[in-house]
RNA sequence: GCUGGCGUGGCUCAGGGGUAGAGCAGUCGAUUCGUAAUCGACAGGCCGGGGGUUCGAAUCCCCCCGCCAGCUCCA
């Protein structure tokens, strides 16, 4: 046997013959990264006894399956650790994850994060002790009178015995038995050269029902080696500092505040971001025929109704009620958008009519869920409504599609997957509308060569998508532009232009965003570039540090110099050290710092330093003519990881 | 919303029945210094809110509110 896991072994299976048995008739000892076999493409123990003819392969620990057979292994370690130390907790369910595992139990024990490092010890000692992990098939009726767990007996319930024999699978590891598919390593001393670590514990509801009880998770993280594991752990570290939560308070960016839970305030410098971003956004929108407008934040109650925003999305709406009238605060532009659109009779020359608008929108979200930026009750969508012929959606779909490649890829530098949309099942109108509406968006994805995943039942409920997610410099992936082929709301607003034919025609519209929400990718971008954003972006792009308190006048006379090129550009006349300033500068994640003392004053130069590096001294005008191109082009730094958040 | 944890000056945190502390930031003063933290002084808090227990509560108990993690939900 090889060790590279490529080999395979094809022949007659005699009944009772295992993949451990084969592999020692190969005359090799089992090696120790040796995890189970792939029997005929289904994942089997090394001690699963084989039925019929087929292809053997090996699965090593640093496969993927191999990976995932070791970490559902250690949530069964997990449970015997748990079982061992509060023998009345009852099992649920512990399968791996992406990163390792976790189990759920019902406990009388409230679960501390002090405990966890005690079930950690347990867990180690059952890993030392090599118990063997025993396949059984058991027959039903044995299983039903061995697990007493409720959360067992309903698995067990919901289990297709097989039709002939009527068993189950069941694991045995030492005293402890569990319920299990598998497959599972041959004994908990193979896990021996991984690495876990628990991570927390936390509820969990009972098969994701939020009306069943609630049980405790406890998550583990687990790798092949402990340098895997190390790397998870200095990514999670990572991400913990460039929260936009905390960045946005130690760079005095936003913040939410318990007077307003949910509705973040922007301060001065978190404003200069959204107006960067949003300045780059008009742009982008005037040169393709957008057309800009603003709808209001309150609309009568009446115009929800017709939209459907009433039956379908009542539960997360806001209401207000004056001089009698009812009105809701808009949780979606769209309704907006088709009164606009009705407010005179269109002929096919005005299409297609893209509408663009950043609107405000309100909606109720469970407390539970708020998160920064990322998950807020109110936020601005960077929104478009595009009315249009039947002819003319392939066309403007394209444009979409190439609109959001130009600003992910070219300018923000993420790279991006696909996934469609389809009919989710609380949805209104007809299904052949939908498959009509999900398939002009696949064709024009196809058209453009585009992969895509199928993301089933979550499309609006109005209308299928074509939903966007960026991944980031942490290899998180976030959902932010999407596009939405509607032909119900313009049916329900009753829209209609005057075809060539000179009749009455109804046009089909498309919903799309970019950004998805204005708050929600500023947060990605911060948490992308750790706080360092492109200069484009800066809050403050250059800041000007005198060396001694007498050059503070060439410091402020080079501001105004800068702020008159449209450089946002500020003087450090605090009576401190430079190397004090320095350091301000590049805890704030400054872009620019010039160095200006008295050499730099004699010869009019300053001395430039971009972030942690020293570029020497230029002229004022040299300076700023660099700047402004590197502003003009939108460039962004070599890499996200640029100006990173440590203190040296 | 649910489960668990947490709420002490602008920020980060110590104190856990005897009446409030540090560092950073701020203000004032001194220091004039060349690429990541100069020194000193001052000022700043009804210890999230409301009830209760107690001679006495930041500290113990109950109820709210908010935050954090996870679940559920989602741009």
């Amino acid at each position: 046997m090889a060790d590279d896991g490529k080999v395979t072994w094809t022949g007659k299976v005699a009944r009772q013959t295992t993949p451990a048995a084969i592999a020692s008739a190969q005359g090799a000892s089992l090696p120790d990264d040796l995890v189970c076999a792939r029997f005929n493409g289904r994942l089997a123990d090394l001690q699963e006894p084989l039925i019929g003819n087929g292809t053997l392969e090996w699965v090593f620990c640093d496969s993927p399956d191999g990976l995932e057979v070791i970490r559902h292994s250690l949530a069964h370690v997990l449970a015997q650790a748990v079982m061992g130390l509060w023998s009345q907790s009852q099992l649920a369910l512990g399968p791996a994850t992406e990163e390792g595992f976790y189990y759920d139990f019902d406990s009388p024990r409230t679960f501390q994060t002090a405990d966890l490092e005690r079930i950690e010890r347990a867990m180690a000692e059952i890993i030392h002790e090599d118990l063997r992990i025993q396949r059984e098939d058991w027959s039903l009726s044995d299983a039903r009178a061995c697990f007493t767990s409720p959360y067992k007996r309903e698995l067990l319930d919901g289990l297709v015995p097989d039709a002939d024999q009527g068993t189950v699978t069941v694991y045995r590891q030492g005293s402890f038995v569990d319920l299990c598919r598998g497959p599972h390593v041959s004994r908990t001393g193979r896990l021996r050269p991984c690495a876990f670590k628990l991570l927390s514990a936390a509820g969990a509801y009972w098969r994701g029902d939020e009306n069943r009880p609630m049980l405790q998770r406890i998550y583990g993280a687990a790798f092949a080696a402990p340098e895997e594991l190390d790397d998870f752990l200095a990514r999670r570290e990572e991400a913990i500092r460039r929260d936009h939560r905390r960045l946005g308070q130690e760079l005095d960016l936003f913040s939410v505040r318990s007077e307003a839970p949910g509705f973040p305030f922007f301060h001065p410098k978190g404003m200069v971001l959204r107006q960067a971003l949003e300045r780059f956004w008009r742009e982008e929108h005037l040169r393709r025929g957008y057309l800009e407008v603003q709808t209001p934040v309150l609309l009568r109650e009446e115009l929800w109704h017709t939209s459907g925003h009433m039956q379908y999305f009542q539960d997360n709406m806001y209401f207000s009620a004056v001089e009698g009238d009812r009105y809701a605060l808009k949780p979606m532009n769209c309704p907006g958008g088709m009164v606009l659109f009705k407010r005179r009779l269109h002929s096919y020359r005005d299409l297609p009519l893209r509408l663009a608008e950043l609107g405000l929108v309100h909606r109720h979200e469970r407390s539970g869920t708020l998160h920064g930026l990322m998950r807020a009750r109110c936020f601005t969508q960077d929104d478009a409504h595009i009315f249009m012929t039947p002819e003319q959606i392939q066309g403007e779909i394209e444009d979409v599609l190439e609109l959001i490649d130009h600003v992910y890829s070219a300018v923000f530098g993420f790279s991006y997957h696909v996934e469609l949309s389809t009919k989710p099942d609380k949805a209104m109108g007809e299904p052949d509308i939908w498959d009509m509406a999900t398939e002009a968006l696949a064709e024009a994805m196809r058209a453009k060569g585009m992969s895509y995943q199928i993301h089933e039942g979550e499309g609006a409920f109005y209308g299928p998508k074509i939903d966007f997610h960026l991944r980031d410099s942490l290899g998180r992936t976030w959902q932010c532009g999407t596009i939405q082929l509607d032909f119900l709301l313009p049916e329900r607003f009753q829209l209609q232009y005057i075809g060539r034919d000179g009749q009455r025609h109804r046009p089909i519209m498309l919903h799309r965003v970019l950004f998805g929400s204005l708050e929600r990718f500023l947060a990605i971008l911060t948490e992308h570039f750790a706080g360092a954003f492109p200069t484009w972006m800066a809050p403050v792009q250059v800041m000007v540090i005198p060396v001694y308190t007498r050059s503070l006048d060439y410091a402020q006379q080079t501001v105004r110099f800068l702020n008159s090129r449209q450089i946002r550009a500020e003087a450090d006349d605090r009576p401190q050290k430079m190397g004090y300033k320095i350091r301000d500068a590049q805890t704030q994640r400054i872009p620019y710092m010039l160095i200006v003392g008295d050499r730099e004053e004699e010869q009019q130069t300053v001395s430039v330093r971009r972030r942690q590096e020293e570029l020497g001294r230029r002229t004022k005008d040299e300076f700023a003519a660099m700047l402004t191109e590197e502003i003009e082009k939108r460039r962004r730094p070599e890499t996200a990881l640029a100006g990173l958040s440590e203190t040296k």
